[in-house]
DNA sequence: ATTATCTATAGATCTATAGATAATGC
DNA sequence: ATTATCTATAGATCTATAGATAATGC
């Protein structure tokens, strides 16, 4: 979870405050103080549900008191918000260096699909659940919802183009599109209850499922997979 | 949706009451209140999640004040109990019938999924989607779990079953019936999303995907699916 | 002077209970 | 007498604001 969470924040680690009140409760911080309440409050809205965390459960977890929160949030609503942008970003800025490489697109799709679900299971607590919660749902969060559907319009792309480069078989591109982009999301929440499975087991196997599903010829399966995580990203 | 959560209760219409005291708003009841009240809780829970949703919205969606809610259910948690109940006994009864019927496993893992996939895309609302709430995950409401946990070993008898008697390609058999077990929740997410497209045009699509990934021989994928649906349940 | 924190609290909920009330049933 | 409803409200939240405070920085 935490580098998905932390993606944009590579330097900013050291950032912990000097000036100000110190806390009721120190503790030794290794993160900036706005990155531990994500983190925090990425692990409860998973557990909890959004509504059913309290902004005091979030702050005490992130070692402040609860009106401290509002210091680097100012609605408990932008927290969920930041979060959702970063699991959107996180895909995004993937697909878009995907999109610079040279390749059949059956290959980037398969890449594509395990790179996300591969992080929706390797994460510690399954982030990209937020994604299922009720209160995430349209018309809340625009400006997330611009991205996913950005990232199922490249889907349905890429399956189309695989389709018409001769890999993959005539299809619903729309409706398959629109089931794959579900796919990381619906494996973070189960792929916690599979103990003694890696991530990459987990991972290979959904999305290997899916593109025997769609491939023109099953057998072909084991070079595409080769092919696509040898592509240089 | 109603279907599935008034699967129990083909014969209580007109349970309408006639003592009491009358209700403030008055309104054509077509079904008994209890029933009522679910109906409108699985909507509100589904789109507003279920801590954000309160007891004086239910009530009122459903023609009562407030307080009258719990003389149908004393706790509000009972109310999403009841729901997760009918949702699973809804697939699990099939599930029994379809045990008692001679066919291949394939078939019976066909029209299983089939049954699941297309309950869920055929509710107005997505009830499936409750399943994902995190108030509604473990530890919480453990006789749901215990559900669950037997459609899951269902599915994965089933696909043991027709690797065995080879239909289906050998996999990992407890990773397939998890992967499997969230498909029905998973599309009920988006399925809402796709107009023009029918719930047997949805779940013929999902889960012909599905197993044209399992079979050993894809090319069985439509014989597979007439002989399922012509099971007689 | 600026900053990050704190304490205190206003104001708006929300669940559940207590007890009254207005019907039907016997 | 029984029942389903109502009104009123207790008690426990929960979010967000106001304003004080204890550090560092200049």
């Amino acid at each position: 979870m935490s580098a998905i969470i932390e993606r944009a924040n590579g330097q900013t680690h050291g950032k912990v405050p000097k000036v100000g009140r110190p806390r009721a409760n120190p503790r030794q911080l290794e993160r900036p103080p706005e990155e531990e309440i994500l983190v925090e409050a990425a692990r409860l809205f998973t557990s909890k549900g959004f509504s059913a965390t309290s902004t005091r459960e979030i702050a005490e977890a992130a070692g402040l008191r609860q009106p401290s929160l509002f210091h680097y949030y100012p609605k408990k609503e932008r927290i969920l918000e930041t979060l959702l942008r970063r699991v959107a970003e996180w895909t995004l800025d993937f697909a878009e260096q995907l999109d610079r490489v040279d390749a059949p697109a059956s290959a980037k799709l398969y890449r594509l699909l395990y790179f996300d679900v591969h992080s929706a299971c390797a994460s510690p607590h399954p982030v990209h659940a937020i994604l299922l919660l009720p209160e995430a749902r349209p018309p809340a969060f625009p400006a997330y919802w611009v991205s996913d559907r950005r990232l199922t319009e490249l889907l349905r792309d890429l399956v189309a183009r695989a389709i018409s480069e001769g890999d993959l078989r005539a299809t619903d591109v729309a409706l398959t599109a629109r089931s794959l982009r579900s796919l990381a999301a619906s494996t973070a929440t189960w792929a916690t209850d599979c103990e003694g499975r890696s991530p990459e087991a987990i991972a290979g196997h959904v999305v290997g499922k899916e593109l025997r599903a769609l491939l023109e010829d099953p057998d072909r399966l084991d070079s595409l997979r080769q092919q696509a995580l040898a592509l240089k990203i």
